[in-house]
DNA sequence: AATGAATGAGTCTTCATTCAT
DNA sequence: CATGAATGAAGACTCATTCAT
């Protein structure tokens, strides 16, 4: 009888991947990118070295991974936020409201994103902004909706804004002590507030900033 | 005759520092922190090895000596900036948009503050963040003067959520391609617009929302 | 099937190690501790930089390793020049003689011990008192038996005397040119004797002379 | 009138000499030769780098000077002990006694005989080796007009012999606990006794022995 | 497929020595 | 003659990656 790859044999592949990316994961979060080394995450992964160069090129390509797992978490997250509702500004207001929650429950992949990648080489860099882009371009797009003559580039920065001042406002939050430290839904509700003042005042100004000087 | 140290050597010894510290801010700036190396440096600022090491104890220290450096330009550049008026509310225009346009004119320093100095350790991130929670705090206080009821912790995430805002815009416009991009005084007044919806709204929506749930 | 470790890369991992130890035994022995660096220590054994420190955490650990080898070598062979008579004063000169024996035959590993050892820091002066001090120790337990009622520290003086007698002839033995130098045995047969006469006497006098003044 | 040198200016150029011998001499003593570095010797004795290099050839040649010194100190104390008897066997008691006491009081130097002085190159171990030397041969001497009939082999050979026990028990008296350890003049007295039997021995055993196999 | 021993390029850092002032 | 800034060769050590078993 010929040799077949069972399906069980599929599913423990899959298995190290996964436990390698979930090793990954917590040590990136922990230490950031460059203070994580290959060993650790192997030891953490219980594997070999090589096993680890079986399922990823490097640990830049892992690294990437599991910024593309985490993506791909908070699109999910967020696109079921927006189907609470049907109208734009309602809409802005959930986004950022889930985005905040979502950085501040799930730390440990948050921190990911708000500091410890940098160090990493351009290539790196990259995927991480581009995370940010597509949320971003997710809020252009209700911004557009919610005032459809806006500028395509005035509603980009608009929303890089928000989304600078949401991520800051989480970085600030995890380093309060925490005798201080508001509940995390408190603070969803304080930047969400923020945001949506300017969104919908930016939304209003549009037409009396010109960009192109 | 004893030998007695010159003017004329003191500013030599000023000006090799000075080299050094340049060198390192542009590397800085441009690889970020953990992918300049010494040695880089040295090459770019036309020293040798131990010339180095005379003037900076390693290359946290040349990393730590650069970011204060920026800190107190920026710091003054912002002071200037608020003496401009005396009403708290054209202050905070005046903050922001004189902070967009040092990050985005300056963008040397800029990428330094932005996104190139994770992987320093505790330390240096540390005067990173006091870098920002420095200018936060100027932002807070002006703050609480336009509202004198308003929360300090409040104010205080309002403060860092229009600082990544800015932030976090600037980082944007500087990956835009040239074509698309505004000018700067453009978008420092775009920013400084969205964070004057941000800050009045807030200002006035403080007693709503118990921090202390 | 599971990667199992086969004995044979046991026997592997065993081999690297001996070849780094025996490498750097000799190079110690030549060069002494600081001249000693750790590229010749990998030249000589043939081996990759990594290497080297998979198996000894750093230059102190390998030295360390070395002293403690060349000091269970002694300590068996010392003990078994004991086992040939069980008369205290016949132990004494075996000892000596054996001890002569061993630091003049096997040479390269003596000179560890003998002057080639300093700078290392005071963990590793340190380990090399203690194997001296161990052979001291060995020295006095036989004269306490051959004269029960001499005086602890008096008895540790007197041996560290013997030894130093016994190492200081080796290493002028060592030096001389080879024409002019007796024959190991002969030079272990005169030191021993001058220790006899030594150890023979103080063993005589010791209540005459008061330690604590 | 011409530029003359001036009594007072030699005066003072020794000065300078002496104060960076003595620093040297100390920072030697303290911490071996290895760890003591230029700098250390320069900021001590509160001079110039270049200063330094203008009396003294290099770290290694301050350091023959420092040896150099503590040789005549020593060779001209244990030549005043051997005036004070014409008793050959007198004088060997009276040799290793003063030995020992300029050891154990002057501890600041004798420190860089016992331990210190290693890791310095081939060069300066013969410097180091050259002053036991001295004081062996010094001491074959007197064994020889005790015995004139003795081989000059071997009386270096126990001249060595003795030196290395006073060397070691001194070495050993120094890292004894302040509680335990006896007075300089009991060691001296111990060590001189252990010297004196081996010596005496060794004198009438001479002729027994025969040295070339 | 899994393993982990081997590798070596590259990092930071020190310190003896020179030389212009 | 005194000075100390400049130098760079050399050392210890890390870690991402490969490859024989």
């Amino acid at each position: 009888m010929p040799y077949r790859t069972t399906p069980k044999m599929l599913h423990q592949k899959q298995l190290r991947r996964r436990s390698l990316l979930q090793a990954a994961v917590n040590l990136f979060a922990q230490h950031g990118y460059q203070a994580t080394t290959v060993p650790m995450i192997i030891k953490a992964a219980r594997t070999g070295t090589g096993t680890f160069y079986r399922y990823f090129t490097g640990k830049d390509d892992i690294f990437a991974a599991a910024l593309q797992c985490l993506s791909q978490l908070m699109a999910s997250a967020l696109r079921e936020a927006l189907s609470k509702s049907s109208d734009p500004l309602s809409q802005l207001r959930l986004l950022v409201e889930q985005l905040v929650l979502l950085l501040t429950t799930n730390s440990t992949g948050a921190r990911i994103l708000l500091a410890q990648s940098s160090g990493a080489g351009i290539r790196l860099d990259r995927v991480r902004h581009e995370i940010i882009d597509d949320q971003a371009s997710l809020l252009a797009q209700i911004l557009a909706r919610a005032n459809p003559s806006i500028d395509t580039i005035h509603a980009a920065l608009i929303s890089q804004c928000c989304l600078g001042g949401a991520y800051q406002s989480v970085r600030h939050w995890l380093e309060l002590p925490p005798g201080q430290r508001p509940s995390a839904q408190a603070l969803a509700t304080i930047v969400s507030n923020v945001s949506d003042f300017a969104l919908r005042g930016s939304a209003a100004l549009v037409p009396v900033v010109s960009l192109h000087s």
